[in-house]
DNA sequence: CTTCAACGTACCCGATTGGTAACTATATTA
DNA sequence: TAATATAGTTACCAATCGGGTACGTTGAAG
């Protein structure tokens, strides 16, 4: 009996802002402009360098880039790995929890197609 | 092999705003602040007119429950039935594709609530 | 001594969202 | 005559979001 109501909505989650209605949680962790995008990227090729991702991700900007890593990093979805080189290196990949958003993004993926 | 790249990011949707994407296009249309509260609702209850949605939905404001409405109604996922009486009656209920959002729903639901 | 590479941060801006409060329409009821 | 119920609409405001530009750091290369 999945397809739930949303009761008790606002009630301060830790990290987050108000939301305690599960599909509305999973909306604000997946939901920033370039989040499915880059989650999409990661789950393909595995690990990747923020220069990387910039350029497959064109026209997203650096501020941009970083930002949405750094929400998606907070959410335990993706791990940051900076070694300390000049000039820096930095690689980002998902986490096993980050892998578990398949579940999520494949669904929502396929009836996007099937909008039409 | 879903969980796909975004190729080709901005190029008009009719209706919509960019978004070639199907993942894009599917959060873009669920993504309203209360529009999974709105399809889960109808989905377990049937049709239901705008007063009860008010009542089972608060804090939400008549006119962001209208608002939401006519989103989800231009996106073909529910449907509005005026009667012409007075005072005014209106049902709402989900359509065939509105139904078919289940299939991404439950799984957000369903992630939403490990994540914890 | 200047420039470059790689990865950010700081500051500012306009557009979009969500929200509040007041107003409309009309037949029925008190 | 005035209040009630129902389903909106409208004007206005504040907060958030996405984005642009400029600048910082550090060592190596020219």
């Amino acid at each position: 009996m999945t397809f739930e109501t949303n009761e008790g909505n606002d009630a301060t989650v830790p990290g987050h802002k108000k939301h305690n209605n599960p599909t509305e949680v999973t909306l604000e962790v997946i939901g920033g402009k370039w989040k499915t995008a880059i989650l999409c990227l990661l789950a393909e090729q595995g690990a990747l360098r923020n220069g990387e991702m910039l350029r497959q991700l064109t026209p997203i900007t650096q501020k941009m880039l970083t930002q949405q890593l750094k929400e998606l990093e907070a959410d335990a979805l993706i791990l940051r790995t900076a070694y300390l080189e000049v000039p820096p290196k930095v690689v980002y990949e998902l986490t096993d929890r980050g892998r578990t958003l398949r579940m999520v993004l494949d669904p929502l993926c396929e009836w996007g197609k099937r909008f039409v």
